[in-house]
This record gives structure tokens, C-alpha cells and sequence, in this order.
DNA sequence: TGATTTTGTCTCTTACAAGAGACGAGTGTA
DNA sequence: TACACTCGTCTCTTGTAAGAGACAAAATCA
């Protein structure tokens, strides 16, 4: 219900700026620097958040003399510091299957050769936690910490296994159904996907999220039918039944290996 | 100066803990759960970051749904979040240096065997902010994000390299000079060995943190005397002088070869 | 079983942080 | 040389978030 906060750098809003709680601003902060994956001026960033420069500038020194934000050389420009890399391996550390789910999708795709990933839900999106880039010529577009639609991808029908009608429907707006090439998937038809998706134990999308590409997921289980993560592959989509069946098997086997401990 | 926040868990803090901002708040919790490394209660949070339980269930709520904290499937503990390692890894991918420090020492200790670690200052503290453990039957302790004095270290000397005197000694606490064996360093003799240490361009602490060790460090340089990390080898104490030449001729290699790009 | 602590939620007050805006010092650019 | 920027710092006001505390419900203990 509330996650509308997260989700959009600057969209609703409500009318005006009126008062905004510091802590908020300094996560808007975050997510912008999160998108914008680059350093920014003070000026720009407090533009980007729709932020008074003032108030900027104080939750950014904060945050410098914290170590969450690092400053660039140049004194002006500022991008995520040491501390937030600390925080994040501390979380690796504490978090079995994202330590061996990187390892898992690493050797995927050097065995595959394929890009790989493992997805996540993160606040109600899906998110690309860790992407293998594989061997082919043509670099499969794909980084760490993407968010997408769930709808676009394969994964998505598999990490909403399990939920009502009425939770999907609130986790996916309108614009999420609308696909890069326009195309408008129907809710009813995403919905009976997952369902099918779950009976299968795999799922394949084709040409969704691009024309070149398909999409294969396994779900890893994080307790009986409790979709924690998702991995996948993905390939060109010319890639032969047969390679992609053999491709299937690996992945579910993979996933099901990472499912075993809690 | 005000980085006497994030050092204390609970030191001085002034007389009551009268109203604190939000942010700073949050910026004691992140560095709570780093110190605990472990999920933790609610309640215990807030006694442990010294907050009313009430804002603490507030705050958490927040971080929680920004994704910056997860809760435990219990419900009621908390630990750092997926968000937090999203925006570790942008931290990664913006930061050449980081980046390519991890792949050199995981090399090294592959190499040689030895532990070997990178290690930057971290608003004014020691960080182990890469270690990779080598294949010695006794893993020798350090791990990532751990924080250690800087006079105990052979990298403190170095990272502390071209400062003034007095811009030392406000970095270095009375405790610090205290080895953890109870011995007390005398502030000139860690000013002179730094001095020393930048004019050889290596440094060698033997015993310090512990009795069995020794360490051995070079300085990562990111523009012509200024250094930006160092990467170190921690070494059993008995190691002959002539591999400990060997391993600090290929550590002084590496390191420099770090060095090259800005 | 009742006594005691802990947990999560709510309400109300006021101390104080967010924000508006002014300012002087830089930096282009016409 | 003026003009139009942006940058970093300050001051003052007021809307509001931090905090104290009360509660019911759940958990823990004896």
C-alpha cells in the first residue's frame, strides 16, 4: 500500500513539496543516485529529487560525514560511499542464499556460456540481484540491481506464484502490463501464467522484453511453495527446443539445489 | 571532529539523549546492526542505539519498507537489506579502484597462500574493505568491514602518509595507542614510523594485533603521494626474512601496479 | 494459574529540523 | 564590462516529526 514512495523518483507527489521528512529525502537521495548510477552536483541532485537546495545540502553533508555518500574529487559531485558497500556485504554475509546464488549464476554461465541471473522481489519489483554476462558476441543487456516489470519477464510469473488475484493485481500497475513494444498484456492472462508457471516448476517467456531474446527461470524455494528468488537464463531466441530443453534441466537443477537449505 | 557518532555505541552522548533527529537516528542503527552482525529485535534496537521504542518502531518501519532493512521471517528482528546491497554494488561499479583491489587480492592469495587484504580509511578509521583468507591450515582472523586501530596496523602507517602531525594525532584516540596485549605506543614513535614508511614505501609491524602474526603492507597510490588504500599480506610471525623480501616484493608490485590508473 | 515482561500501536505536545530566501564568491558568455 | 548562471553558507519561521507515555495483546515465567 504504501511502497509508493519507493517506486517513482517524482511522480504524484501530491500537489506541492510541502514539508518532507528528512529521513524520506535521504532515501529519494539514494534511489536517485541508484538510477542515475553515476555521480551528481549537490545542485543537480537536489533538481533530481525535486528537493530545496538548502535542506539538500545538509542531508548530503550528513550523509558524506556518515559515509553513506562519498564526495568526488572534484568537491562537488557526490555518489554512494565505502559505508553502503560495507552494509551491503554484511548482508551477503547474512544471507545464505544470495551467497551461494551468486556462485550458483556465476558457474552457470561460464558452464552455459549464456548470460544468467538471479532475480529477486525487492519491495514489491522485480530486481536483477546479481547478472553473469556470459560468452556471446552480443553482450545480452542485463545489470545488477535492474528493476523491471514483473510482467516483462519469466521470473516474475514464477516469484508471484502462490498469491491471490487480488495481491498480483496490487503489486502491478497499469503501465507495468504494457510491454517495450507496446504490445498490452491482458491481467487475466499474467495471472493464469503464474498459475500455469507454478504447476510446471519452469517458466519461458519469448520476446517480451526484447525481440531477440527468450527468457528461461526456474524458482529456488525458500520453503514448500515459497518462491524466494528466481534463476534464469537468458538467450537468443533462436536458441533450438532442444538446447533450450537441456538449458531447462540445468537451470531446475541448479535452482533446486539452492532451494535445499533454508 | 563530529565523527564521534559513529565511533561509540553508547558513549558519552551528552547528558540525555534529548530530541534527535531522524536521520542520524537511522545512521545509528546501520551502524548498530554492522557492529552486531546479526539480525536483532526491535526492542533490543532500540535499547541498543539508545532511542525511544517508539521512534525506533517508526524509523524501522520506514527502512524497512524502503527495502534498506529486511525482517526476519520471525517478524520482529531486522537486519540490513537487499537495497543496501544494491547500493553497495553501484558503489562497486562506480569505483575502478575497488573493483580492481578485490580481483588483486583475491590473486595474491591464491598466490602466495597468505591472507591477504585491502584496506582504505573509512571517515577517518581503519577498514578492512576487502580480505580474501589464503590457504593456511589457521585461517588468520579479518574479515570485510572490520575496523581496527590504526596504530595496530602496518597499513595505518602507510594510509596515514604526507598528514601533519597534529591532523594525526586527531585521528588517533588515547585507546588506540593501546595494543590489544596492554602494551601502550607512544604517539611520536607511530608519527615517526609513518614518516618512515612513506619514504621506503612499504611497511612491516610484526606482533602487533596479535603474537603469532606479522604484517606486511603497501601503499595503493591514487595521484602522485597520495595514498588511497593499501594492500597488505598478514603473515604467521616466523615467516623467513627471505620469502617475507619475496611476498613484499610482489606485494609492492601489485600494489603499484593498482596505482596506475586515477 | 496469575504475575511480569515484551511487543506493536496510538495519541498528544513541543522542540526543532525543513524550507524559503538572501548573500557573496566563483564561472562562464556575450 | 556587464549579465546570467551556479555554488556553498547563513538566518529566521513555522509546520511537523521525535518523543513520552498509555494501552491491549502476546509471550514468558514461576
Amino acid at each position: 500500500m504504501q511502497d509508493g514512495n519507493a517506486s517513482a523518483v517524482s511522480a504524484g507527489e501530491k500537489i506541492s513539496g510541502s514539508r518532507e521528512k528528512g529521513l524520506n529525502r535521504v532515501l529519494e537521495i539514494l534511489e536517485f543516485l541508484h538510477t542515475t548510477q553515476r555521480a551528481i552536483g549537490i545542485g543537480d541532485l537536489a533538481k533530481g529529487v525535486n528537493a530545496p537546495r538548502s535542506t539538500t545540502y545538509t542531508l548530503v553533508r550528513s550523509l558524506v560525514d556518515a559515509g553513506l555518500l562519498e564526495m568526488e574529487s572534484d568537491g562537488n559531485r557526490v555518489y554512494f560511499g565505502k559505508k553502503l558497500y560495507l552494509y551491503g556485504m554484511d548482508y551477503v554475509r547474512g544471507n545464505d542464499l544470495l551467497r551461494r546464488g551468486r556462485q550458483e549464476v556465476d558457474n552457470l554461465s561460464r558452464e552455459t556460456g549464456e548470460t544468467s541471473e538471479l532475480c529477486m522481489l525487492q519491495s514489491g519489483r522485480y530486481t536483477i540481484v546479481h547478472a553473469s554476462p556470459g560468452t556471446r558476441p552480443f553482450r545480452i543487456s542485463s545489470a545488477t540491481g535492474l528493476q523491471i516489470p514483473l510482467p516483462w519477464t519469466a521470473s516474475g510469473r514464477l516469484l508471484l506464484a502462490g498469491l491471490e488475484k487480488a495481491e498480483i493485481e496490487g503489486m502491478v500497475s497499469d503501465d507495468d502490463l504494457v510491454l517495450p513494444d507496446g504490445r498490452k498484456l491482458r491481467l487475466d492472462d499474467f495471472v493464469a501464467d503464474i498459475a500455469k508457471a507454478q504447476v510446471t516448476g519452469y517458466c519461458v517467456t519469448s520476446g517480451l522484453v526484447d525481440a531477440y531474446t527468450k527468457c528461461l527461470a526456474a524458482p529456488v524455494l525458500s520453503a514448500p511453495g515459497k518462491v524466494e528468488a528466481t534463476m534464469c537464463l537468458v538467450v537468443p531466441i533462436d536458441t533450438s527446443e532442444e538446447r533450450t530443453g537441456e538449458l531447462i534441466g540445468l537451470l531446475r537443477d541448479r535452482a533446486a539445489r539452492l532451494s535445499i537449505a533454508a
